[in-house]
RNA sequence: GCCUCCAUAGCUCAAUGGAUAGAGCAGCGCUCUUCUAAGGCGUUGAUGUGGGUUCGAUUCCUGCUGGAGGCACCA
């Protein structure tokens, strides 16, 4: 519809004698305003004769034609609106997936757990957006392979196994702990650390593969719980050796010895990037150099039109640097890559740090959720999702426990809750909605209902889940004002047009709510 | 010191260069003998500050103030 706007209104600047005007048509902030504008009127400078002309060669779609400070307004027919139920209805489920990217392979990477450790809040903020834009890109026609990179080697880990050995009740936080505390402690920590690497010591390799399964097996429980199912997984141990050899091969080319260590002077291609270590003085790989190993193996192991990494913004300069290595290395993989940064999740007491141990667990806040919404698990992710996906992604997220559960609108809760009731009006009607059976004003709720695709697509295109999550509670509370004021299941003529409405509104926020991995129950 | 990002209502967030800056929460006042009141209706309240570009700026450029993150051998 928009594009058949648009086409009409260059055909109709070309007769006006004003071709080449720029002008854009889109959905105009306030209903009043009608369901499409243009403000071609303005930068034409013929908003009358322009309004006048569209009248006049409006289509049959177009109910009428309006010109209010300049800018010319589309009201839309209710047989538009009649004809979009009927075709949401009968694509049901596929309904907003739209062929963008039809063809292309892209692989997401998220979420990026550590063996060892815990999952904490910042996981859950990385997998929530991970999955979103996983979905959205699925819904865009795409092969989505979901990645999980871990590291399951380093300090961290000796920490963990140090304090495995110790038998206590939290490995890593008491490792953590000692490292900084006990001298003797770090001490062992850092002998225990080297021969992890040298993977030589057969009961510490015991020790060290026991914790990884345990630790892997405990994150796909929660995996599970989050609907989440990756298709990779990558490891630190694989992406080290392969990072190292790349740099070498580099050396002197790309990479540059300096005080025995092995830099990347990316100041030398952009000003407003830094110097960074690929490998340390010791020979060792660090994070940098694997990302290298880890970019290659992506690219080796999928034909990828795409990657993307979804971490948090504190890797922001980071991965800038990273990037621009990459673009010496192999400038197509370069381009194909995109680095998506979130912020943090806090609590409005403060931020958590993991170092002093105050980290909140993934599970203790889906736990503390669910024991504010009548211990149901579905509502608990939904919002705990909804508060990080609600938002633009790269902001940090102050998490209200109470206002996520809250029970008055802007929440997963608001969200799910209007599904259900519109899944329970259509149990209790003993007929089948009709969408041929209308009558009367156009509301609201089916203003909004066709535009579902074209959010999606923008979500795609912007990796920007955040505009179907705003637009979905949008949709609830026109469906809701629809509800409170209209009685669906009745006797007269146009109750099968209602419980049309109904239906497809059920069909679009499940829709909505699957595109952007939360739980859509029929009941609550 | 340098680099990047951010600043919208009392609070948490929206707003592809457009119209009277939208929501939710909190506050105040209504609303269940009717399909799910975890709902609905009404009401009070905001673009940090100085310039610039533009027919038009919350949006783009720039000065200032305030905040966050990063800046060599952690990830």
């Amino acid at each position: 519809m928009q594009e058949k706007l648009y086409k009409l209104i260059e055909k109709a600047l070309n007769e006006l004698g004003a071709s080449g005007t720029k002008f854009s048509v889109e959905h105009p902030t306030r209903v009043e305003f009608g369901d499409y504008s243009t403000n071609a009127g303005i930068t034409s400078k013929k908003s009358q004769d322009l309004a006048e002309w569209l009248e006049s060669h409006k289509p049959e779609e177009v109910d009428r034609v309006e010109q209010r400070a300049g800018f010319i307004n589309f009201y839309l027919s209710s047989q538009f609106f009649a004809g979009n139920i009927k075709g949401i209805i009968k694509r049901g489920g596929d309904f907003g997936r739209n062929e963008s990217l039809k063809g292309e392979k892209v692989m997401v990477e998220y979420t990026d757990a550590n063996p060892f450790k815990e999952l904490h809040i910042g996981h859950l903020m990385s997998n929530a957006i991970g999955e979103a834009v996983a979905r959205v890109t699925e819904w865009s026609g795409a092969e989505v392979k979901r990645a999980n990179y871990q590291g399951d080697v380093g300090l961290h880990v000796a920490k963990a196994i140090w304090g495995m050995m110790k038998q206590v009740e939290n490995p890593y936080a008491a490792g953590a702990k000692a490292y900084t505390e006990d001298e003797q402690a770090k001490q062992e920590i850092e002998d225990l650390n080297k021969k992890i690497y040298e993977h030589k010591d057969l009961e510490l390799n015991a020790l060290y593969e026991s914790g990884k399964k345990d630790s892997l097996d405990k994150f796909e429980q929660i995996y599970k719980k989050l609907g989440t199912k990756f298709d990779r997984y990558f490891f630190e141990s694989e992406t080290a050796p392969i990072g190292k050899q790349i740099v070498e091969d580099n050396m002197g080319k790309i990479f540059d010895e300096s005080e025995g260590a092995v830099v990347f002077h990316a100041e030398k291609f952009n000003p407003q990037l830094h110097t960074r270590v690929f490998i340390n003085s010791q020979g060792l790989p660090t994070y940098e150099a694997k990302e290298l190993g880890l970019t290659k193996q992506k690219f080796e192991t999928e034909d990828l039109d795409q990657s993307i990494v979804i971490t948090a913004n504190e890797q922001t300069d980071y991965f800038r640097v990273v990037l621009e290595a990459v673009n010496q290395i192999n400038p197509r993989w370069r381009n194909k890559m995109m680095h998506l940064a979130h912020g943090v999740l806090r609590l409005p007491s403060g931020k958590m740090s993991s170092r002093t141990g105050e980290v909140i667990s993934a599970e203790s806040l889906i736990n503390e959720v669910k024991g504010k919404t009548k211990d149901d698990e579905a509502v608990a992710v939904g919002a705990i999702k909804y508060m990080i996906l609600r938002s633009n992604v790269g902001g940090d997220i102050i998490f209200d426990v109470d206002k996520s559960v809250s029970t008055e609108g802007d929440s997963g809760v608001y969200l799910q809750y209007a599904h259900a009731r519109a899944n329970s009006v259509l149990e209790k009607a003993d007929k089948k909605g009709d969408a041929g059976a209308l009558q009367g004003e156009v509301r609201m709720v089916e203003r909004l209902l066709y535009r579902f695709p074209e959010i999606v697509l923008r979500s795609q295109r912007e990796y920007a889940p955040h505009f179907i999550t705003t637009y979905l509670t949008e949709l609830a509370s026109s469906f809701n004002n629809f509800y409170a004021h209209e009685q669906v299941i009745s006797d007269d003529a146009e109750s099968p047009y209602r419980l049309a409405i109904v239906e497809a509104f059920k069909i679009v926020m499940k829709n909505g709510l699957t595109v952007l991995g939360m739980p859509a129950p029929e009941k609550m």
